[in-house]
DNA sequence: TGGAACTTACC
DNA sequence: GTAAGTTCC
């Protein structure tokens, strides 16, 4: 009988998992495979490690119900695999196929010494796909989701063999240890399923009117899981499109096509860093690669620890810190923070960022960022410059958000809970709140800041 | 997926 | 005086 190996790496399910089913359709032994990668592993971003290392404990437990078992092993992928074919003699590997520079690199070199079948994709449309009819990919977003739905999704195949194909004795290393730093999300595929289906069965409904409130819990929160393809995204899009064809109240409509707009904003980064490798060390405009973006350690270190004095910047970046996620909303609103109204680097906040997300995802991350910033795809002018205070009060009304994250300003008064350097000083000791003491003062005036962003940039713009 | 400044409609 | 719409950055 003969031997493969499915070579997991941002595929950890076992449902409509397209690289798993090739393999299994093989009819052979089965080894699925995770390399403990220690190019991946390098960085610090210890709570994205923490729940990548859960989900592999579960997909193990998944298969070993299943009569398999998840074979771990560590080092370059490319040795690793040599070593493991030369020992099983296995005559095929797949994997699903990755977007990003480095996974297609080390993809090439692998294929180029080893039988490595890639099939599918980590999106829901592979970017090879998706493209306008010249045959260049897309690079605003509007025509590509026009594409994008065009197309017809395959359906999701999620008819499993209750038992596996049985593997051969091999060796397995054990997962290192990172502490867990909460609680926020459960890793592993039986989770990622439980919270998509509550979302489409609740949240969805009002998810156009309530995603962008950063006090309600009005998001999916399946990022993690999109991020390490515990939940397949083919199979979240099908569901949403079919919640949308039997939903008959505008409102409800509306939360799906929303919804489904954002994993197609997923799919459209996937597919600019597939075509545009380069954003990953540069911005996508050429005309803003040469920014003299300015370099200060204070006044990155106030923005990265959440001390920047706006309420709204700063319990956003806490947040982040302590649950390793932050809102989308409070994702634009502190990264226009650092790039418009600090101008710093809009890398330094992308490479925070990294550290600190569970779903910390290059392409999505790259995406949004450059976006932000005024420096990617789909002209993002770059005189949309966020108010913080205007936000806060748009989006957090009565300072529920904030006050759960700047324990500081518990007792400040809603009227000044989005500016309190506002306070009449007898308010500030009536609430014993001294702004500038217990609460840094307003690290810069935003209504300066945005003249000097404009300036700024118009005078890029116009060279 | 912004918002400031300005105009207009209406009370 | 203010909500709603428009223009410009």
């Amino acid at each position: 009988m003969s031997v493969v190996i499915w070579w997991t790496r941002r595929d950890l399910r076992l449902q409509d998992n397209e690289a798993l089913q090739a393999a299994l359709e093989t009819g052979g032994f089965l080894v699925p495979l995770f390399i403990l990668d220690p190019y991946l592993l390098r960085g610090e971003a210890l709570a994205r490690q923490a729940f990548l290392f859960g989900g592999l404990r579960e997909l193990d437990t998944e298969l070993r119900k299943r009569g398999s078992q998840l074979i771990i092993r560590s080092g370059p992928p490319e040795m690793v695999l040599n070593r493991l074919v030369e020992e099983t003699g296995a005559e095929l590997i797949f994997a699903v196929h990755d977007t990003g520079p480095y996974a297609n690199r080390r993809d090439e070199r692998v294929a180029r010494i080893l039988p490595l079948k890639l099939v599918g994709g980590i999106t829901v449309h592979p970017p090879q796909a998706i493209r306008q009819p010249d045959g260049k990919p897309y690079t605003v977003f509007t025509p590509f989701s026009k594409a994008w739905k065009a197309l017809p999704i395959p359906p999701p195949r999620v008819d499993l063999p209750e038992r596996f194909p049985p593997l051969p004795a091999l060796t397995t290393e054990s997962l290192p240890e990172v502490n867990d730093t909460n609680g926020l999300f459960i890793p592993g595929e039986l989770s990622a399923r439980q919270r998509l289906e509550d979302f489409l069965g609740n949240d969805v409904w009002m998810y156009h009117e309530v995603r962008d409130r950063l006090d309600l819990e009005g998001t999916s929160k399946l990022s993690p899981y999109l991020r390490f393809g515990m939940l397949s995204p083919r199979l979240a899009a099908t569901r949403v499109l079919e919640l949308s064809c039997q939903v008959t109240n505008p409102v409800g409509q509306r939360g799906c096509e929303t919804w489904l707009n954002e994993l197609i904003w997923r799919d459209f980064y996937h597919s600019v860093l597939f075509h545009f490798p380069f954003v990953v060390d540069t911005a996508f405009q050429p005309m803003m690669r040469a920014m003299p973006w300015r370099h200060s350690e204070a006044e990155l270190a106030a923005w990265q620890f959440g001390q920047t004095g706006y309420p709204v910047v700063d319990a956003c970046m806490r947040q982040l810190i302590a649950t390793g996620w932050m809102h989308n909303r409070g994702r634009m609103i502190v990264a226009s923070f650092l790039s418009k109204d600090l101008l710093i680097h809009w890398r330094e906040g992308e490479r925070w960022f990294m550290r600190h997300l569970i779903d910390g995802d290059l392409a999505s991350n790259l995406g949004g960022w450059q976006w932000t910033a005024g420096v990617g795809t789909d002209a993002a002018p770059f005189f949309r410059i966020f108010n913080p205070v205007l936000q806060g009060k748009k989006f957090d009304p009565e300072g529920v958000f904030i006050r759960r994250w700047l324990p500081e300003l518990e007792t400040v008064p809603s009227d000044y809970i989005h500016s309190p350097w506002l306070m009449p000083q007898d308010i500030q000791r009536k609430c014993g709140v001294r702004i500038g003491v217990d609460y840094p003062m307003p690290m810069i005036d935003h209504a300066l800041a945005r003249e000097r962003a404009l300036r700024w940039f118009r005078s890029r713009a116009e060279k």
